[in-house]
RNA sequence: GUGAGUGUAGCUCAGCAGGUCAGAGCGCCUGACUGUGGAUCAGGUGGUCGCGGGUUCAAGUCCCGCCACUCACCCCA
């Protein structure tokens, strides 16, 4: 946790913590970004190349109230970039986690970006807001007013409408940056604007993490109340050090999956529906059922979906469940077919049905019905 | 962490002021249609009414506790 942060919400109150068997206190990582670096850190990464770039995917567990796009177990996909303090890089990153958002089909999106400085800068900045904060202890929520010596920084995104009010008077953080840091964000906006990424400057975005520094954004997509934000990234150059590591400016971002999901649902997005299977096998009589197994398990090697009779039912039950599982084709095997050596397939779309070896199911299976037998093997 | 709501058949739910209230629709099974689906009709299967206490002659139905889930706040993915 060193590297989430003390006074972060997630350490504060959302960590998954439990004593397991052997009475040790376990906690579920709430979030990717740590563990990377620290596996980066154990096996040497930071140094194989000269620039780092991971991605992963794998739950995370905050002991959150679940509600609505929220859960307590959920998955992220994270990006990292590690090795260049250079704009260039923020812009790439931010791109990229711009396109994921958009070309996965999700609506009104927005992007909101921000820089919180450098230990440079910011300290001059948050001991200013502290100081605005005192001045206004009594306008200020309760919890407000713990954040006015803990984390200042926190102030800033309240939803409480008085502390709003309050903090739309604060000191704001852009016009402390110092010269460089100035010079990144110009940079990284100018970049943006090349690549035609839209967004808006929202000097509010403070992100929920200590280890930020400078760039940090948030992209958000409608359809799900307050849990809108669907990535949230931000460069964070001094947390490689602070584990431990050569000093190793870095940026990343992580999506979460449940939540664009749910996000996409909302929206009203179509998502593929299920095809059904390739072929249903029908099987009448016990005598039928070994050549049935045989033919189940050589189509499924040949790649297709497969299900057959296992309960001795009536011909008739079975085109039922082979009509609710949408099977494509229905293979029936009874005392005819065991005496004519050949299998009857049944063309459930066009309700045709024939007399066929075998060995042409396959054929006709991958070409979605029967053909005039031009190209199957006789 | 705070607040609200819900937990009755596989699923979605109805059960009004405590006494045939253990139901409906869907699903599933069987048959009408002896080896043939998507429609219709008939019959049938199916529930410790979340768990544990309490009140009462009598409790899904009232009270208390617990658990689970949902929703909102906070915050975030």
């Amino acid at each position: 946790m060193k590297g989430t942060g003390e006074t972060t919400d997630i350490v504060e109150k959302e960590m998954y913590t439990f004593i397991d068997k052997g009475g040790r206190s376990v906690t579920l990582r709430p979030e990717g970004t740590p563990s990377v670096v620290r596996a980066c850190l154990e096996n040497g990464l930071f140094g194989q190349l000269p620039v780092l770039k991971l991605s992963y995917i794998g739950q995370m567990f905050r002991y959150d109230r679940p509600q609505a796009g929220r859960y307590r177990e959920f998955w992220q996909i994270g990006v990292e970039a590690f090795g260049s303090a250079d704009p260039s890089m923020d812009a790439e990153v931010i791109q990229l986690a711009y396109q994921l958002v958009t070309e996965v089909g999700l609506k009104g999106i927005s992007l909101e970006l921000n820089s919180i400085g450098c230990k440079r800068c910011r300290p001059r900045y948050v001991e200013d807001l502290r100081e605005f904060g005192k001045r206004h202890v009594d306008e200020l929520c309760g919890k407000c007013v713990e954040r006015i010596e803990r984390n200042p920084m926190r102030l800033l995104d309240c939803k409480e409408e008085r502390c709003r009010i309050v903090m739309k008077e604060a000191p704001v953080i852009l016009d402390y940056l110092c010269d460089e840091c100035a010079e990144h964000f110009a940079k990284v906006r100018e970049y943006l604007d090349l690549l035609d990424v839209p967004y808006a400057v929202n000097p509010r975005v403070v992100r929920g993490l200590d280890y930020y520094t400078r760039t940090v954004f948030e992209i958000t997509a409608e359809g799900l109340g307050a849990q809108n934000a669907v990535v949230g990234g931000g460069r964070y150059d001094d947390l490689v050090e602070l584990m431990g590591g050569k000093p190793t400016p870095a940026l990343g971002f992580a999506a979460g999956l449940d939540r664009i999901v749910a996000s996409l649902e909302a929206q009203g997005f179509e998502f593929p529906i299920d095809e059904g299977i390739d072929c249903f096998i029908a099987v009448l009589g016990r005598e039928a059922k070994p050549v049935a197994l045989k033919l189940a398990t050589s189509l499924r090697r040949e790649g297709f979906s497969v299900e057959m009779e296992h309960l001795g039912r009536s011909l008739r039950a079975q085109m039922k469940t082979a009509d609710k599982l949408k099977a494509r084709f229905t293979a029936m095997i009874g005392e005819d077919e065991l005496k004519s050596g050949r299998i009857t397939l049944r063309d459930m779309k066009s309700g045709e049905q024939r007399s066929v070896e075998e060995g042409e199911i396959p054929y006709i299976l991958r070409r979605g019905g029967f053909s005039d037998g031009a190209d199957a093997p006789s």
